[in-house]
DNA sequence: CTCAAGTTACTGACCGGTCAGTCAGTATCT
DNA sequence: AGATACTGACTGACCGGTCAGTAACTTGAG
Protein backbone atom coordinates (compact mmCIF):
# COMPACT_ATOMS: atom_id res chain seq x y z
CA UNK A 1 0.00 0.00 0.00
CA UNK A 2 2.40 2.70 1.29
CA UNK A 3 5.35 0.26 -0.46
CA UNK A 4 6.61 3.41 -2.40
CA UNK A 5 7.76 5.59 0.12
CA UNK A 6 10.77 3.78 0.43
CA UNK A 7 13.16 5.00 -2.51
CA UNK A 8 16.25 3.09 -1.58
CA UNK A 9 15.34 -0.04 0.30
CA UNK A 10 16.68 -3.27 -1.85
CA UNK A 11 20.19 -3.08 -2.44
CA UNK A 12 20.92 -6.48 -4.14
CA UNK A 13 17.20 -8.55 -4.25
CA UNK A 14 18.55 -11.80 -5.69
CA UNK A 15 18.97 -13.60 -2.47
CA UNK A 16 15.98 -15.78 -3.73
CA UNK A 17 17.23 -16.71 -7.11
CA UNK A 18 20.93 -17.76 -5.47
CA UNK A 19 18.53 -19.62 -3.33
CA UNK A 20 16.49 -21.45 -6.59
CA UNK A 21 19.94 -22.06 -7.95
CA UNK A 22 21.70 -23.83 -4.52
CA UNK A 23 18.35 -25.72 -4.60
CA UNK A 24 18.38 -27.05 -8.17
CA UNK A 25 21.90 -28.23 -7.97
CA UNK A 26 21.06 -30.23 -5.13
CA UNK A 27 17.71 -31.62 -5.83
CA UNK A 28 19.23 -32.95 -9.20
CA UNK A 29 22.32 -34.20 -7.28
CA UNK A 30 20.86 -35.98 -4.65
CA UNK A 31 16.55 -36.09 -5.06
CA UNK A 32 13.77 -34.15 -3.28
CA UNK A 33 14.17 -36.13 -0.51
CA UNK A 34 17.88 -36.64 -0.27
CA UNK A 35 18.54 -32.97 -0.31
CA UNK A 36 19.39 -31.24 2.78
CA UNK A 37 18.09 -28.15 3.50
CA UNK A 38 21.44 -27.34 5.57
CA UNK A 39 23.48 -28.19 2.50
CA UNK A 40 20.76 -25.91 0.62
CA UNK A 41 21.72 -22.95 2.58
CA UNK A 42 25.68 -23.48 2.72
CA UNK A 43 25.89 -23.54 -0.98
CA UNK A 44 23.77 -20.17 -1.78
CA UNK A 45 25.98 -19.10 1.30
CA UNK A 46 23.73 -18.06 4.19
CA UNK A 47 21.93 -19.98 7.03
CA UNK A 48 18.75 -22.88 7.23
CA UNK A 49 16.91 -19.90 8.93
CA UNK A 50 17.49 -17.90 6.34
CA UNK A 51 15.75 -20.01 3.49
CA UNK A 52 12.73 -19.74 6.26
CA UNK A 53 12.61 -16.13 5.25
CA UNK A 54 11.63 -16.60 1.69
CA UNK A 55 10.37 -19.98 1.03
CA UNK A 56 7.35 -21.80 2.87
CA UNK A 57 9.10 -24.93 3.27
CA UNK A 58 11.00 -27.62 1.16
CA UNK A 59 8.24 -27.81 -1.20
CA UNK A 60 7.67 -24.19 -1.60
CA UNK A 61 11.29 -24.55 -2.46
CA UNK A 62 10.99 -26.87 -5.56
CA UNK A 63 8.18 -25.49 -6.65
CA UNK A 64 9.99 -21.68 -7.08
CA UNK A 65 12.87 -24.14 -8.70
CA UNK A 66 10.79 -25.14 -11.38
CA UNK A 67 8.71 -22.04 -11.59
CA UNK A 68 11.54 -20.13 -12.67
CA UNK A 69 13.41 -22.50 -14.66
CA UNK A 70 11.38 -24.02 -17.23
CA UNK A 71 7.88 -22.53 -16.98
CA UNK A 72 9.60 -19.59 -19.06
CA UNK A 73 11.27 -22.03 -21.34
CA UNK A 74 7.97 -23.97 -22.49
CA UNK A 75 6.64 -20.28 -23.45
CA UNK A 76 9.44 -19.20 -25.34
CA UNK A 77 8.48 -22.88 -26.99
CA UNK A 78 5.27 -21.85 -27.91
CA UNK A 79 6.45 -19.41 -29.21
CA UNK A 80 8.58 -21.40 -31.71
CA UNK A 81 5.49 -23.23 -32.72
CA UNK A 82 3.52 -20.32 -33.47
CA UNK A 83 5.73 -18.44 -35.62
CA UNK A 84 7.48 -21.02 -37.79
CA UNK A 85 7.31 -21.39 -41.13
CA UNK A 86 8.53 -24.81 -43.17
CA UNK A 87 8.49 -28.46 -43.32
CA UNK A 88 6.88 -29.59 -39.87
CA UNK A 89 9.85 -32.63 -40.05
CA UNK A 90 11.93 -29.33 -39.56
CA UNK A 91 9.80 -28.03 -37.24
CA UNK A 92 10.21 -30.84 -34.64
CA UNK A 93 13.76 -31.00 -35.32
CA UNK A 94 14.20 -27.67 -34.21
CA UNK A 95 12.04 -27.86 -31.17
CA UNK A 96 13.70 -31.12 -30.23
CA UNK A 97 17.37 -29.64 -30.63
CA UNK A 98 16.01 -26.21 -29.00
CA UNK A 99 14.82 -28.01 -25.80
CA UNK A 100 18.03 -29.51 -25.61
CA UNK A 101 20.03 -26.88 -25.81
CA UNK A 102 17.96 -25.15 -23.54
CA UNK A 103 16.79 -27.83 -21.00
CA UNK A 104 18.86 -30.82 -21.68
CA UNK A 105 22.38 -29.50 -21.46
CA UNK A 106 21.95 -26.90 -18.71
CA UNK A 107 21.65 -27.18 -15.53
CA UNK A 108 17.92 -28.20 -15.75
CA UNK A 109 18.84 -31.62 -17.39
CA UNK A 110 17.68 -32.82 -14.32
CA UNK A 111 14.52 -32.18 -13.68
CA UNK A 112 12.66 -35.01 -15.51
CA UNK A 113 14.24 -37.80 -13.53
CA UNK A 114 14.07 -35.64 -10.46
CA UNK A 115 10.52 -35.83 -10.79
CA UNK A 116 9.95 -39.29 -11.85
CA UNK A 117 12.06 -40.20 -8.83
CA UNK A 118 9.90 -38.40 -6.52
CA UNK A 119 6.38 -38.05 -7.97
CA UNK A 120 4.89 -41.11 -6.01
CA UNK A 121 6.67 -39.99 -3.08
CA UNK A 122 5.29 -36.89 -2.93
CA UNK A 123 1.97 -36.89 -5.05
CA UNK A 124 1.50 -32.70 -4.74
CA UNK A 125 4.47 -31.68 -6.26
CA UNK A 126 4.22 -34.12 -8.98
CA UNK A 127 0.39 -33.03 -9.46
CA UNK A 128 2.32 -29.44 -9.93
CA UNK A 129 4.90 -30.46 -12.26
CA UNK A 130 2.22 -31.81 -14.14
CA UNK A 131 0.31 -29.40 -14.59
CA UNK A 132 2.96 -26.45 -15.13
CA UNK A 133 5.41 -28.21 -17.45
CA UNK A 134 3.55 -31.82 -18.72
CA UNK A 135 0.54 -30.71 -19.79
CA UNK A 136 2.34 -27.47 -21.42
CA UNK A 137 5.06 -29.63 -23.03
CA UNK A 138 2.50 -32.06 -24.66
CA UNK A 139 0.76 -29.48 -26.09
CA UNK A 140 4.18 -28.06 -27.84
CA UNK A 141 4.28 -31.54 -29.15
CA UNK A 142 0.35 -31.73 -30.57
CA UNK A 143 0.36 -28.82 -32.24
CA UNK A 144 3.30 -30.05 -34.58
CA UNK A 145 2.24 -33.39 -34.93
CA UNK A 146 -0.78 -32.11 -36.12
CA UNK A 147 0.36 -29.54 -38.23
CA UNK A 148 2.30 -32.26 -40.16
CA UNK A 149 -0.62 -34.60 -40.39
CA UNK A 150 -3.03 -31.69 -41.84
CA UNK A 151 0.17 -30.72 -43.91
CA UNK A 152 0.31 -34.21 -45.66
CA UNK A 153 3.67 -34.88 -44.18
CA UNK A 154 2.77 -37.50 -41.42
CA UNK A 155 1.48 -40.36 -41.96
CA UNK A 156 -2.22 -40.10 -39.68
CA UNK A 157 -0.44 -41.85 -36.07
CA UNK A 158 -2.41 -41.84 -33.33
CA UNK A 159 -1.18 -38.27 -31.97
CA UNK A 160 -1.65 -38.61 -27.97
CA UNK A 161 0.66 -41.72 -28.20
CA UNK A 162 2.83 -40.45 -30.82
CA UNK A 163 3.88 -37.46 -29.02
CA UNK A 164 5.09 -39.81 -25.70
CA UNK A 165 6.99 -42.48 -28.07
CA UNK A 166 8.95 -39.65 -30.19
CA UNK A 167 9.63 -37.83 -26.88
CA UNK A 168 10.48 -40.97 -25.00
CA UNK A 169 13.94 -41.69 -26.19
CA UNK A 170 14.99 -37.56 -25.73
CA UNK A 171 13.81 -38.11 -22.05
CA UNK A 172 15.38 -41.49 -21.58
CA UNK A 173 18.85 -39.41 -22.90
CA UNK A 174 18.79 -37.18 -20.17
CA UNK A 175 17.08 -39.87 -17.97
CA UNK A 176 20.26 -41.90 -18.53
CA UNK A 177 22.60 -38.97 -18.27
CA UNK A 178 21.58 -38.11 -14.28
CA UNK A 179 21.07 -41.57 -13.28
CA UNK A 180 23.10 -44.71 -14.39
CA UNK A 181 25.28 -42.42 -16.76
CA UNK A 182 26.30 -40.39 -13.43
CA UNK A 183 27.54 -44.07 -12.43
CA UNK A 184 30.07 -44.82 -15.52
CA UNK A 185 27.68 -47.48 -16.82
CA UNK A 186 28.48 -45.84 -20.64
CA UNK A 187 26.01 -43.67 -21.97
CA UNK A 188 25.59 -41.52 -25.79
CA UNK A 189 26.94 -38.67 -27.53
CA UNK A 190 24.06 -36.47 -26.72
CA UNK A 191 24.07 -35.56 -30.74
CA UNK A 192 25.05 -38.71 -32.67
CA UNK A 193 21.95 -40.03 -29.98
CA UNK A 194 19.53 -37.38 -30.88
CA UNK A 195 19.91 -38.11 -34.81
CA UNK A 196 19.90 -42.04 -34.73
CA UNK A 197 15.93 -40.81 -32.90
CA UNK A 198 15.42 -38.20 -35.26
CA UNK A 199 16.41 -40.07 -38.46
CA UNK A 200 14.52 -43.39 -37.59
CA UNK A 201 11.18 -41.47 -36.46
CA UNK A 202 10.99 -39.16 -39.27
CA UNK A 203 11.35 -41.83 -41.30
CA UNK A 204 8.57 -43.69 -39.50
CA UNK A 205 6.26 -40.93 -40.00
CA UNK A 206 6.82 -39.57 -42.85
CA UNK A 207 4.12 -40.32 -45.57
CA UNK A 208 6.36 -40.60 -49.00
CA UNK A 209 9.68 -39.33 -49.22
CA UNK A 210 12.12 -38.03 -47.11
CA UNK A 211 13.11 -34.05 -47.10
CA UNK B 1 30.47 -80.83 9.12
CA UNK B 2 28.04 -83.07 10.71
CA UNK B 3 24.75 -81.18 9.60
CA UNK B 4 23.91 -84.49 7.67
CA UNK B 5 22.83 -85.90 10.68
CA UNK B 6 19.32 -84.27 11.28
CA UNK B 7 17.02 -85.94 8.52
CA UNK B 8 14.55 -83.76 9.18
CA UNK B 9 15.10 -80.51 10.52
CA UNK B 10 13.69 -77.59 7.66
CA UNK B 11 9.73 -77.70 6.96
CA UNK B 12 9.41 -74.90 4.79
CA UNK B 13 12.69 -73.20 3.70
CA UNK B 14 10.28 -70.22 1.45
CA UNK B 15 11.31 -67.39 4.16
CA UNK B 16 13.68 -65.92 2.02
CA UNK B 17 11.63 -65.85 -0.54
CA UNK B 18 8.63 -64.60 1.11
CA UNK B 19 11.08 -61.59 2.33
CA UNK B 20 12.65 -60.67 -1.59
CA UNK B 21 8.72 -60.72 -2.57
CA UNK B 22 7.76 -58.12 0.26
CA UNK B 23 11.25 -56.23 0.18
CA UNK B 24 10.39 -55.99 -4.04
CA UNK B 25 7.12 -54.63 -3.84
CA UNK B 26 8.05 -52.01 -1.13
CA UNK B 27 11.20 -50.95 -3.15
CA UNK B 28 8.85 -50.47 -6.14
CA UNK B 29 6.40 -48.46 -3.70
CA UNK B 30 8.16 -46.28 -2.16
CA UNK B 31 12.34 -46.67 -3.88
CA UNK B 32 14.94 -47.84 -2.10
CA UNK B 33 16.11 -44.86 0.26
CA UNK B 34 12.59 -44.63 1.95
CA UNK B 35 11.46 -48.17 2.40
CA UNK B 36 11.39 -49.13 6.04
CA UNK B 37 12.71 -52.35 7.19
CA UNK B 38 10.57 -52.57 9.73
CA UNK B 39 7.74 -52.33 7.05
CA UNK B 40 9.64 -55.54 4.92
CA UNK B 41 9.69 -57.39 7.98
CA UNK B 42 5.72 -56.76 8.89
CA UNK B 43 4.54 -57.12 5.25
CA UNK B 44 6.20 -60.46 5.01
CA UNK B 45 4.66 -60.78 8.91
CA UNK B 46 8.32 -61.52 10.40
CA UNK B 47 10.11 -59.14 12.77
CA UNK B 48 13.17 -57.07 11.70
CA UNK B 49 15.24 -58.78 13.28
CA UNK B 50 14.67 -61.84 11.04
CA UNK B 51 15.71 -59.63 8.18
CA UNK B 52 19.04 -60.36 9.54
CA UNK B 53 18.87 -63.78 9.92
CA UNK B 54 18.82 -63.77 6.47
CA UNK B 55 20.59 -60.86 4.81
CA UNK B 56 23.58 -58.79 5.79
CA UNK B 57 21.36 -55.67 5.17
CA UNK B 58 19.27 -53.34 2.96
CA UNK B 59 22.39 -53.59 -0.01
CA UNK B 60 21.76 -57.42 0.19
CA UNK B 61 18.33 -57.31 0.43
CA UNK B 62 18.20 -55.44 -2.75
CA UNK B 63 20.38 -57.68 -4.41
CA UNK B 64 18.75 -60.97 -3.62
CA UNK B 65 15.45 -59.15 -5.61
CA UNK B 66 17.10 -58.51 -8.62
CA UNK B 67 19.27 -61.63 -8.67
CA UNK B 68 15.82 -63.90 -7.68
CA UNK B 69 13.30 -61.74 -9.96
CA UNK B 70 15.26 -60.84 -13.45
CA UNK B 71 17.82 -62.36 -14.04
CA UNK B 72 16.56 -65.70 -14.90
CA UNK B 73 13.72 -64.07 -17.40
CA UNK B 74 17.14 -62.39 -18.79
CA UNK B 75 18.58 -66.20 -19.56
CA UNK B 76 15.15 -66.62 -20.84
CA UNK B 77 15.23 -64.03 -23.61
CA UNK B 78 18.73 -65.11 -24.59
CA UNK B 79 17.30 -68.44 -25.32
CA UNK B 80 14.73 -66.91 -27.64
CA UNK B 81 16.84 -64.75 -29.66
CA UNK B 82 19.40 -68.02 -30.09
CA UNK B 83 16.93 -69.95 -31.43
CA UNK B 84 14.25 -68.07 -33.48
CA UNK B 85 13.39 -67.79 -36.78
CA UNK B 86 11.76 -66.06 -39.03
CA UNK B 87 12.33 -62.41 -39.90
CA UNK B 88 14.28 -60.22 -37.95
CA UNK B 89 11.14 -57.41 -36.88
CA UNK B 90 8.89 -59.85 -35.97
CA UNK B 91 11.70 -61.44 -33.87
CA UNK B 92 12.38 -57.81 -32.38
CA UNK B 93 8.65 -57.80 -31.76
CA UNK B 94 8.50 -60.82 -29.83
CA UNK B 95 11.31 -60.09 -27.97
CA UNK B 96 9.60 -56.60 -26.72
CA UNK B 97 6.67 -58.25 -26.59
CA UNK B 98 7.52 -60.71 -24.17
CA UNK B 99 9.84 -58.79 -21.75
CA UNK B 100 6.81 -56.83 -21.46
CA UNK B 101 4.97 -59.73 -20.54
CA UNK B 102 7.21 -61.02 -18.19
CA UNK B 103 8.88 -57.62 -16.57
CA UNK B 104 6.72 -54.74 -17.62
CA UNK B 105 3.52 -55.84 -16.79
CA UNK B 106 4.62 -58.29 -13.17
CA UNK B 107 5.31 -57.37 -10.16
CA UNK B 108 8.65 -56.68 -11.71
CA UNK B 109 7.56 -53.41 -13.95
CA UNK B 110 8.81 -51.00 -11.11
CA UNK B 111 12.09 -52.26 -11.17
CA UNK B 112 13.52 -49.99 -14.10
CA UNK B 113 12.00 -46.66 -12.14
CA UNK B 114 13.73 -47.71 -8.85
CA UNK B 115 16.93 -48.24 -10.39
CA UNK B 116 16.68 -45.04 -12.49
CA UNK B 117 15.96 -42.80 -8.98
CA UNK B 118 18.63 -44.54 -6.16
CA UNK B 119 21.37 -44.97 -9.22
CA UNK B 120 23.57 -41.96 -8.28
CA UNK B 121 22.72 -42.01 -4.42
CA UNK B 122 23.38 -45.71 -3.99
CA UNK B 123 26.60 -46.05 -7.20
CA UNK B 124 27.02 -49.59 -5.76
CA UNK B 125 23.63 -51.34 -6.15
CA UNK B 126 23.88 -49.01 -9.83
CA UNK B 127 26.97 -51.21 -10.70
CA UNK B 128 25.80 -54.64 -9.68
CA UNK B 129 22.67 -53.56 -11.85
CA UNK B 130 24.20 -52.90 -14.63
CA UNK B 131 26.38 -55.87 -14.74
CA UNK B 132 23.62 -58.38 -14.05
CA UNK B 133 20.43 -56.49 -16.24
CA UNK B 134 21.92 -53.65 -18.57
CA UNK B 135 25.01 -55.44 -19.83
CA UNK B 136 22.75 -58.64 -20.69
CA UNK B 137 19.72 -56.96 -21.95
CA UNK B 138 21.77 -54.63 -24.25
CA UNK B 139 23.37 -57.53 -25.99
CA UNK B 140 19.52 -59.40 -26.63
CA UNK B 141 18.73 -56.03 -28.42
CA UNK B 142 22.33 -56.30 -30.22
CA UNK B 143 21.84 -59.37 -31.58
CA UNK B 144 18.27 -58.90 -32.52
CA UNK B 145 19.51 -55.34 -34.74
CA UNK B 146 22.68 -56.91 -36.32
CA UNK B 147 20.83 -60.11 -37.06
CA UNK B 148 18.61 -57.53 -38.94
CA UNK B 149 21.49 -55.73 -41.03
CA UNK B 150 23.09 -58.71 -41.78
CA UNK B 151 20.03 -60.48 -43.55
CA UNK B 152 19.14 -56.95 -45.49
CA UNK B 153 16.06 -56.50 -43.00
CA UNK B 154 16.88 -53.23 -40.84
CA UNK B 155 19.28 -50.13 -42.58
CA UNK B 156 22.75 -50.26 -41.55
CA UNK B 157 21.86 -47.69 -38.42
CA UNK B 158 24.91 -47.34 -35.85
CA UNK B 159 23.47 -50.61 -33.93
CA UNK B 160 24.99 -49.38 -30.50
CA UNK B 161 23.43 -46.00 -30.71
CA UNK B 162 19.66 -47.92 -32.06
CA UNK B 163 20.02 -50.47 -29.09
CA UNK B 164 19.00 -48.02 -27.01
CA UNK B 165 16.68 -45.17 -28.84
CA UNK B 166 14.63 -48.26 -29.78
CA UNK B 167 14.56 -49.35 -26.09
CA UNK B 168 13.87 -46.06 -24.97
CA UNK B 169 10.17 -45.66 -25.38
CA UNK B 170 9.85 -48.84 -24.09
CA UNK B 171 11.45 -48.38 -20.80
CA UNK B 172 9.75 -45.20 -20.95
CA UNK B 173 6.12 -46.17 -20.31
CA UNK B 174 7.04 -48.52 -17.59
CA UNK B 175 8.48 -45.52 -15.92
CA UNK B 176 6.01 -43.22 -16.41
CA UNK B 177 3.51 -45.95 -14.78
CA UNK B 178 5.37 -46.32 -11.87
CA UNK B 179 5.95 -42.44 -11.47
CA UNK B 180 4.18 -39.64 -12.60
CA UNK B 181 1.23 -42.33 -13.92
CA UNK B 182 0.87 -43.58 -10.53
CA UNK B 183 -0.28 -39.52 -9.51
CA UNK B 184 -3.38 -39.58 -11.77
CA UNK B 185 -1.31 -38.10 -14.44
CA UNK B 186 -2.64 -39.78 -17.51
CA UNK B 187 -1.28 -42.45 -19.29
CA UNK B 188 -1.49 -45.00 -22.11
CA UNK B 189 -2.41 -48.31 -22.72
CA UNK B 190 0.53 -50.57 -23.15
CA UNK B 191 -0.78 -52.18 -25.91
CA UNK B 192 -1.85 -49.60 -28.26
CA UNK B 193 1.35 -47.49 -27.28
CA UNK B 194 3.63 -50.86 -28.05
CA UNK B 195 1.98 -50.67 -31.37
CA UNK B 196 2.61 -47.19 -32.48
CA UNK B 197 5.78 -47.62 -31.22
CA UNK B 198 6.82 -50.97 -33.09
CA UNK B 199 4.93 -49.65 -35.87
CA UNK B 200 6.90 -46.12 -36.21
CA UNK B 201 10.30 -47.39 -35.40
CA UNK B 202 9.56 -50.75 -37.67
CA UNK B 203 8.80 -48.54 -40.23
CA UNK B 204 11.94 -46.16 -39.58
CA UNK B 205 14.37 -49.02 -40.10
CA UNK B 206 13.31 -51.12 -42.86
CA UNK B 207 15.50 -51.22 -45.68
CA UNK B 208 12.61 -51.90 -48.58
CA UNK B 209 9.30 -52.43 -48.07
CA UNK B 210 6.98 -53.74 -44.78
CA UNK B 211 6.18 -57.14 -44.15
C1' DC C 1 7.87 -91.88 28.92
C1' DT C 2 10.04 -87.56 31.28
C1' DC C 3 12.58 -83.80 31.70
C1' DA C 4 16.82 -81.10 31.41
C1' DA C 5 20.23 -79.42 28.29
C1' DG C 6 21.18 -77.83 23.88
C1' DT C 7 19.94 -75.81 19.35
C1' DT C 8 17.50 -73.11 16.11
C1' DA C 9 14.25 -69.42 14.86
C1' DC C 10 12.61 -65.36 15.98
C1' DT C 11 11.55 -60.95 18.60
C1' DG C 12 11.35 -56.01 19.67
C1' DA C 13 13.39 -52.44 22.73
C1' DC C 14 17.15 -49.81 22.18
C1' DC C 15 21.16 -46.92 20.32
C1' DG C 16 23.34 -43.62 17.46
C1' DG C 17 22.86 -40.72 13.84
C1' DT C 18 19.99 -37.76 10.71
C1' DC C 19 17.11 -33.81 9.36
C1' DA C 20 12.80 -30.48 8.64
C1' DG C 21 11.27 -26.94 10.85
C1' DT C 22 11.40 -23.37 15.00
C1' DC C 23 12.62 -19.37 17.46
C1' DA C 24 15.20 -16.55 20.75
C1' DG C 25 18.87 -13.92 19.94
C1' DT C 26 22.51 -10.91 17.29
C1' DA C 27 23.95 -7.51 13.89
C1' DT C 28 23.28 -3.80 10.93
C1' DC C 29 20.89 -0.59 9.00
C1' DT C 30 17.68 4.07 9.27
C1' DA D 1 14.94 2.98 19.29
C1' DG D 2 12.87 0.62 15.95
C1' DA D 3 12.92 -2.04 11.78
C1' DT D 4 15.12 -5.46 8.86
C1' DA D 5 18.11 -9.37 7.80
C1' DC D 6 20.09 -13.13 9.35
C1' DT D 7 21.83 -16.90 12.54
C1' DG D 8 22.46 -21.56 14.51
C1' DA D 9 21.30 -24.26 18.62
C1' DC D 10 17.51 -26.89 19.56
C1' DT D 11 13.37 -30.22 19.20
C1' DG D 12 10.86 -34.06 17.89
C1' DA D 13 10.29 -37.62 14.70
C1' DC D 14 12.46 -41.06 12.13
C1' DC D 15 15.16 -45.37 10.88
C1' DG D 16 19.25 -48.84 10.01
C1' DG D 17 21.36 -51.93 12.53
C1' DT D 18 22.27 -54.49 17.19
C1' DC D 19 21.65 -57.81 20.65
C1' DA D 20 19.86 -59.69 24.99
C1' DG D 21 16.13 -62.31 25.60
C1' DT D 22 12.10 -65.72 24.50
C1' DA D 23 9.87 -69.60 22.38
C1' DA D 24 9.73 -73.91 20.16
C1' DC D 25 11.75 -77.89 18.91
C1' DT D 26 15.30 -81.89 19.30
C1' DT D 27 18.13 -84.99 21.77
C1' DG D 28 19.39 -88.30 24.92
C1' DA D 29 20.12 -89.86 29.80
C1' DG D 30 17.54 -91.96 33.35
Amino acid sequence: MEALAHPRQRRKQARPAELTAAALELFVEKGFAATRLDDVAARAGVSKGTLYLYFDGKDALFKAVIQEGIVPILEAGAGLVDTFEGGSAELLRTLIREWWQRIGSSALGGVPKLMISEARNFPELAAYYNEAVITRGRELMRRVLRRGIERGEFRAVDVETAIDVIFAPVLMLLIWRYSLGACGCGGHDPESYLDTHLDIALRGLATGEAT
